[in-house]
RNA sequence: GCUGAAGUGGUGGAAUUGGUAGACACGUUGGACUUAAAAUCCAAUGUCCAUUAGGACGUACGGGUUCAAGUCCCGUCUUCAGUACCA
């Protein structure tokens, strides 16, 4: 009976999916664990290798964790709004949810036949009414909160309006934007509804602003910054211009602390973290205001320096800052507008990666320095930028590079504040062994006390405070797409007003197509049917829009991480009771976080941040009772693929050509007319072995297809060409020829990268009746690591992989290529290590008579190898290094097999040890062992140490430190003892030659070494 | 520039606390079986020197600590990822 992995596969794939056997049960005595993948985007392409890579290591620890006792919920759905979607819909028209559809099922197919263990009844999908309902939900109650920063908590808004009606605002101190003035009770209560209205959208954690976006007029949206490329659109090269636009944003700025604190009580990695931590920002510093010399206006900095205060020897602005064409004087005027037009007209992307270049003009202004009263110039540069603090710096040049570089570029005076130290070469930024010197009151005083008391002065002056200041921007929530989630939002007045709960959820309506209306307007902008009727509570359609009773939709769609933002908890409850809520108490209560999530580190500062800040606000408002989602998260790295490349030849006539002309070579008309003839038949079809490339001098010059040409005199191709071509030397005498690299699909190449040459010449038909130019008989490809990607041709599909190996052997290979958190590239041609060892396994349960297995008691070796594998394969998982278990299990096996074992007693729990890597095999073996249980919650073996314990130690002896030979010596030999049988040793004696060992050193158990 | 990770045979990688560097695989070479191929099995395989015995070198590079360094310390280089005129 040999190994029909297919079988096998198939039949226990459909007997988990009939019996259930994944099924969490909210109701266990059992501890729980929840094992969570990043929500995968169903896109068309379906699935390459690379990407059930950390599926299968979450699913191996959800395995190993049933088998432990614990009651796993492992779920699995789709993110399936999406902009791939809806460009495929404007392409083809076809309605997006149509095509989603079909690429889960592509995706469901795939996931299925690598055996993963998801509780597929739970399964969720972002694009489904059911589940944004709740989505539509969660932004409501954002709409209806606020940030209080003395409770440092999310409270309902009601709260907020009750204390506006008693006393106004002047005692409430909440997250709310910059532009809010003081006001007193009576104000408010005389203030009109839309008054009151704009008032609390100023202090909403969701709220409408307008915010400056990347405008593509061409294409009719807006585009991210990864969209555009030089100051175009990626797509089409069209312009894109900076453009005001009222959308909805998120106030995730109020939690830029609570962001950054949390990240002390969760287990991530290090540099996941530290991604995190720039990006929220934090910097500790003053706000320090600056009064402008003969203008009714001033300057407000932030620095984190003011320390440093008496060195500042100018000002500089941002050109955009709006004080620039105030304080301009008329002789810089024209210098000013030259430089502020020049700067609009550099993208926002060559600004920031041009560093060398200084800039910048004088705007003949001056400032006063708050404590010196001296005039200080106010300039502009745009290293300065606008949407950063405050858009202004005070530029102490003397501590601060840039500022350095400014002020030695435009000759502006940099004095020196420290103490005993030279700032003639660059500037001093080191805090840490400052001395203040020349600073009035700061002489002499270090860093932290300087600090201290520069704001104590400027607060007694009214010219400054202590401040923190975060990096982290309120995160812009509309996006004018179709394919996203609707706003439960209708205007009345050009006022947002929420829909309630028990009317939703607002269905994305019908377009007749997907782009933007004319106007400019986002795709939703073309349903006929998108106003809201508050008597009937119903969308219906626009005509009916009175302003009185019915009134216009919001037009915009949320963007991808708003359904991804809450999802984990939907997985918590079963599906039969997510009718009335998005997750029952019990049920949220029971499962309470992620306690591992595994996936990409693409992911690091935008859904893993804003997950976190939606996880702390419904905290807040009691909706869930943990404050961060994911307790233990690990990165995946991702998995590269193998180019192969053929080297071609393309050809061209050189019979008139100097180095012929030179050789005295001379071709006749017939010649000539021979070599066109050959040329006619043979460009670009004669293929060259990379044997005949490898050694050549420009090897690395070669160019890739179509990407220029390098004229390569190879002389052995040319001796090639004459043995492949019989009798045509005069005309391959008359040929020269280009060299170039050509990328070659995978499935062409063999384990020794020789190429099939029918499946290539197959390919396509201008490779038909190719020819191939052979380096001892065989013709080799050449090989590069690069990203996976249909372009390059070395993407590898696990249906293929499935089909032809099995998919224990995928599995298992995946995680055998190395670390689970390193890139590495991936390469068929391994993949008959695994699956060599999965039959070997196979072959020391079942022989051509059926099972072998049988009661015999197991041998000490038997023992030893089963309970080393158990330590060693329990440890490995506990600490995620999956691919030293595959060598683990080899190991065993191999030993197992040369031992002969048969015994049941170590051949059944090891295949619960393997059953997590290779469920179906365990499976099957285990149920021909006799098992009419699935092996899914079989406990994990118990590690017993006695099987190891040894008697003696085979002690590597070294002289000066180099191993010479081993050993065997007695473990419970004393020290003493093993240096005497050491030194006796005959040949020890022969190493030493006579010479005395100054030392010995013995650490027993461990090693000998003789020093001398 | 900054932050983080890494650099080990032809290749992927192992070495968990400083203690036998290269486990386990792939590939390569040779052999067995076979009419042949596939499959399977056996042996060799870091580099160099040597007929053998054996020896020298060897974990990016240069130093250091130690009886002993892939592992610890200092410096340099390279690669990858993230981020960026962040005041």
């Amino acid at each position: 009976m040999s190994y029909h992995f297919n079988e096998i596969e198939a039949k226990w794939q459909k007997y988990w999916a009939d019996n259930h056997t994944f099924k969490a049960e909210n109701n266990s005595d059992k501890p729980k664990y929840y094992v969570l993948d990043m929500f995968p985007y169903p896109s068309g392409a379906g699935l390459h290798v690379g990407h059930p890579l950390g599926y299968i290591a979450s699913d191996i620890y959800a395995r190993y964790k049933r088998h432990k006792g614990f009651n796993v919920l492992h779920p699995q759905g789709y993110d399936s709004f999406g902009l791939p979607a809806e460009q495929y819909a404007i392409q083809t028209g076809q309605h997006p949810a149509i095509t989603t559809e079909t690429n889960i099922k592509t995706y469901r197919r795939q996931l299925d036949q690598i055996g993963f263990s998801f509780d597929w009844s739970r399964e969720v999908r972002t694009s489904n009414p059911d589940y944004y309902k709740w989505t539509q939900w969660i932004f409501i109650q954002l709409f209806e909160s606020y940030y209080c920063k003395d409770s440092n908590m999310a409270r309902p808004i009601a709260e907020l309006i009750s204390v506006f009606e008693a006393e106004g605002n002047a005692r409430i101190n909440a997250a709310c934007d910059d532009d809010v003035t003081a006001f007193t009770a009576e104000d408010w209560n005389g203030f009109s509804s839309e008054e009151q209205q704009d008032m609390l959208l100023k202090y909403r954690l969701t709220y409408l602003a307008k915010t400056e976006v990347n405008w593509c007029p061409a294409l009719g949206t807006v585009l991210a910054n990864d969209e555009i490329v030089n100051g175009v659109s990626e797509r089409g090269g069209h312009p894109v211009i900076r453009k005001k636009m009222t959308q909805w944003s998120m106030r995730i700025s109020a939690y830029a602390e609570r962001l950054l604190q949390g990240l002390d009580t969760i287990d991530w990695t290090d540099s996941l973290k530290e991604s995190q931590r720039n990006w929220i920002g934090k910097s500790v510093g003053a706000s320090v205001t600056f009064n402008v010399n003969n203008h009714d206006a001033v300057i407000d900095v932030f620095t984190t320096r003011p320390d440093t205060i008496y060195g500042v020897s100018f000002m500089t602005l941002a050109p955009e800052h709006d004080l620039v064409s105030k304080i301009t004087t008329a002789a810089q005027k024209a210098e000013v507008d030259a430089y502020i037009e020049a700067t609009a007209k550099r993208s926002e992307r060559d600004r920031m990666a041009d560093v060398k270049t200084i800039s910048g003009a004088f705007t003949g202004a001056y400032a006063e320095h708050p404590f010196t009263k001296e005039p200080i110039p106010i300039w502009i540069g745009d290293y300065v930028l606008a949407g950063y603090g405050t858009g202004a710096v005070m530029s102490v040049p003397c501590g601060d590079q840039r500022d350095y570089d400014f002020a030695k570029h435009f000759n502006i005076p940099i004095p020196n504040i420290f103490e005993g130290v030279d700032i003639s070469e660059e500037a001093y930024s080191d805090k840490d062994n400052t001395v203040i010197a020349n600073s009035d009151f700061l002489n002499g005083m270090n860093y932290k006390k300087a600090t201290k008391r520069a704001i104590y002065e400027l607060e007694q002056l009214g010219q400054g405070e202590g401040k923190t200041n975060y990096r982290l921007r309120d995160a812009v929530f509309s996006r004018q797409r179709y394919w996203g989630e609707p706003f439960p939002v209708y205007y009345v007045n050009g006022k947002p007003q929420m829909i309630a709960l028990e009317h939703l959820p607002i269905v994305l309506p019908e377009v007749e197509k997907y782009l933007p209306t004319e106007e400019g307007e986002p795709p939703l902008g073309r349903a006929d049917v998108w106003a809201w009727c508050t008597e009937s509570n119903a969308v219906v359609p626009n005509d009916k829009i009175n302003d009185t009773t019915v009134f216009p939709l919001e037009l915009n769609t949320m963007p991808g991480w708003a359904g991804s933002s809450w999802y984990f908890f939907r997985y918590m409850e079963e599906a039969a009771n997510r009718g009335n809520v998005f997750a029952t108490e019990d049920a949220l209560k029971y499962w309470e976080n992620v306690d591992l999530y595994i996936g990409g580190s693409e992911h690091a500062t935008g859904h893993l941040l804003y997950s976190r800040f939606w996880v702390k606000f419904m905290h807040d408002r009691g909706f869930v009772g943990v404050d961060e989602p994911f307790k233990k998260l690990i990165n995946q790295g991702m998995i590269l693929g193998t180019s192969a490349f053929v080297y071609r030849l393309t050809l061209e006539n050189h019979s008139d050509y100097l180095a012929n002309v030179l050789t005295g070579n001379e071709f006749t008309q017939e010649e000539k007319r021979k070599i066109d003839s050959f040329i006619e038949i043979y460009n670009n079809k004669v293929f060259a072995s990379y044997e005949f490339v490898k050694n050549h001098p420009f090897k690395e010059w070669i160019p890739e297809q179509n990407k220029g040409t390098l004229h390569t005199y190879i002389p052995e191709i040319y001796e090639a060409l004459r043995n492949h071509f019989k009798d045509m030397s005069k005309v391959i005498e008359g040929i020269g020829f280009t060299v170039s690299k050509v990328h070659v699909d995978v499935s062409f190449v063999d384990s020794s990268d020789k190429l099939n040459a029918n499946k290539f010449e197959k390919w396509r038909p201008e490779l038909s009746n190719s020819e191939f130019l052979l380096k001892e008989g065989s013709f080799l490809v050449s090989r590069e690591v690069e990203k996976m990607s249909k372009s390059k041709y070395n993407v590898v599909n696990p249906d293929a992989i499935c089909e032809q190996y099995g998919a224990d052997s995928l599995r298992l290979y995946e995680m055998f290529l190395g670390p689970l958190e390193q890139a590495k590239p991936w390469n068929t041609a391994g993949i008959t290590g695994v699956h060599g060892f999965l039959k070997k396994l196979w072959k020391l349960y079942v022989d051509d008579n059926g099972i072998k297995v049988n009661d015999a008691e197991p041998s000490k070796d038997n023992l030893k190898t089963l309970h080393k594998t158990i330590k060693k394969v329990e440890d490995d998982i506990e600490n995620f290094s999956f691919n030293t278990s595959v060598s683990t299990f080899m190991i065993a096996s191999n030993e197992l097999t040369q031992q002969k074992c048969t015994s049941k007693a170590i051949l059944e729990p090891l295949l619960v040890l393997i059953s997590p890597y290779a469920p179906h095999i365990a499976e099957e073996l285990w149920s021909k062992l006799g098992n009419d249980q699935s092996i899914s919650t079989a406990p994990f073996p118990k590690f017993e140490e006695k099987h190891l314990v040894e008697s003696s130690k085979n002690y590597p002896i070294s002289f000066n430190g180099k191993m010479r030979f081993t050993l065997e010596l007695p473990l419970d030999m004393s020290k003493d003892d093993i240096e005497k049988t050491v030194m006796a040793h005959e040949k020890t004696i022969a190493q030493l030659q006579g010479r005395e060992p100054k030392k010995v050193i013995v650490v027993p158990g461990k090693i000998v070494n003789i020093v001398g």
